[in-house]
RNA sequence: GGAGGGGUGGCCGAGCGGUCAAUGGCAGCAGACUGUAAAUCUGCCCUCUACGGAGUACGAAGGUUCGAAUCCUUCCCCCUCCA
């Protein structure tokens, strides 16, 4: 393999952002050339996006920084449709009201990742609706149906493996590989976008608008994409006990965010320090290297990092504040998820009440296990009581487990 | 259209008239050990409970029976083979 000489290459191959690419010499050759817009399209079907969607994030960043133009595309068009890739039923399909709501919640992530404006390496956000919606039918067949082979379509993995798992695949969604590569060449003549990104699973999607774009328009376009994230220990990243690690804070507290890195395995600290910070290589070289338990400190750095990105200096200062109070001074934070007690209750309501548990039932047995401390101390007796009396001295530390705590305040 | 097979708890997958809130595995949670890690071992894992129980649940709706996830009828959905 030749060597690259784009910063924006080089920099996102040696950070593990590259999973594959259509052409690495010929963009590499562009990205020397000149600006060069590049988009990543994010689905709406969620209020906000999550983990799974950082390393997207971060690259369209790194892009940014290397001097090139990063272009959002908000797919308020083809959520419509629904993205069949990877997944084996279909969706339920969302109102337009979801839709928008969904895409309000989205949008306000990236103007912390990014620099957004009028200046030739600004990034801008665009909605394929713009374009998708008013489609004619005939006209757009016509004019790029022809450019598709349903031979090639079969071909897909996305369709195949519907197939042959006996799936059904509606025809709603088999457009929806048209409209994705439609929505590169829109990119290419509205902004002279030249390179799409995005996740391993998008690889198939991404190479059909590469190939729409030299078909239809004679454009020369370029894809790459970003490989699928898994802990060292095999999991889908992004999981954790609350459900995803949503990135608005509103969706997931800044706080459970900077928990989320700081109990990244082992394994994962150099690779997630590449992939989620801007720290340099030789101090990533360092931090991973730590022997045994000296390895907490790079995932506390891991864990500032990442949560001053996605919530601010003052966020994350807070956030690890309230985790070294908690976890190793042993008292309470502020940050904590707080509730408030009026009048006489049950531990075990306040632990729902909390969030650390998501019934009563749950609360008891979790008590009856041993898992529940008040103050540190374990709570034995599943229907013990707390009452505003055993506040008067200050708020009580309500704990589930060693890594779940919760504040309880006088109202 | 014809002939078979199947739909069970977050997932996989047993059960095929009572002892079934339903074996087992995975995932998840908690405890022990540690380093807020991994691995391992142990416990929990539908909801409510005055902890005696109660209520929901085995694709949907009816029915048979003292009693159904298990039998019957109708309907919906999926699969296999034939046309």
């Amino acid at each position: 393999m030749t060597s690259l000489r784009s910063d924006f290459l080089n920099a996102a191959k040696a950070r593990g952002y590259v999973h594959q690419c259509t052409d690495e010499t010929q963009l590499d050759e562009r990205l020397m050339a000149g600006v060069v817009p590049a988009y990543i399209g994010f689905d709406c079907t969620a209020p906000s996006l999550h983990v799974g969607s950082l390393v997207s994030i971060m690259l369209l960043r790194l892009l940014q920084k290397s001097g090139h133009k990063p272009i959002v595309l908000m797919g308020g068009g083809t959520t419509k449709v629904g993205d069949p890739s990877g997944k084996d039923e279909s969706r339920k399909l969302l109102s337009d009201a979801d839709i928008a709501a969904n895409m309000a919640g989205i949008k306000t992530v990236f103007s912390r990742f990014l620099t957004f404006g009028n200046g030739p390496t600004d990034a801008v956000m665009v909605n394929n609706a713009d374009w998708l919606d008013q489609l004619s039918y005939i006209t757009f067949l016509r004019e790029y149906g022809c450019h598709f082979t349903i031979n090639r379509m079969l071909t897909f993995d996305s369709v195949k493996m519907r197939l042959e798992r006996e799936q059904p695949l509606t025809f709603l969604e088999f457009n929806y590989m048209i409209l994705q590569a439609y929505d590169f060449v829109e990119l290419a003549g509205r902004h002279g976008c030249l390179l799409q990104m995005g996740g391993s699973d998008q690889w198939g999607n991404i190479v059909n608008g590469v190939e729409l774009g030299r078909r239809a328009k004679g454009h020369e376009l370029f894809g790459l994409t970003t490989p699928l994230l898994t802990t060292s220990s095999g999991a889908k990243m992004g999981k954790t006990a609350a459900g995803a690690v949503w990135l608005n804070p509103d969706m997931l507290p800044p706080y459970d965010y900077w928990q989320f890195w700081r109990n990244t395995e082992d394994g994962d600290v150099g690779r997630f320090l590449r992939l989620f910070t801007e720290l340099p290589e030789d101090e990533i070289n360092r931090l991973e290297t730590q022997e045994g338990s000296g390895i907490n400190e790079a995932k506390k750095i891991l864990a500032n990092e990442a949560t001053r990105m996605a919530h601010g200096e003052e966020a994350a200062l807070a956030a690890a504040e309230t985790a070294r109070k908690t976890f190793e001074e042993g008292t309470m934070g502020e940050d904590l998820p707080t509730i408030s007690l009026s009048g006489e209750e049950t531990v075990y309501a306040l632990l729902v009440k909390a969030g650390l548990a998501a019934s009563n039932g749950e609360a008891r047995r979790l008590i009856k296990g041993g898992g529940v401390k008040l103050n540190d101390v374990a709570v034995t007796d599943e229907m013990k009581k707390l009452t505003p009396a055993d506040l008067a001295s200050g708020p009580a530390k309500l704990s589930a487990g060693r890594k779940k705590h919760a504040l309880v305040k006088l109202a």
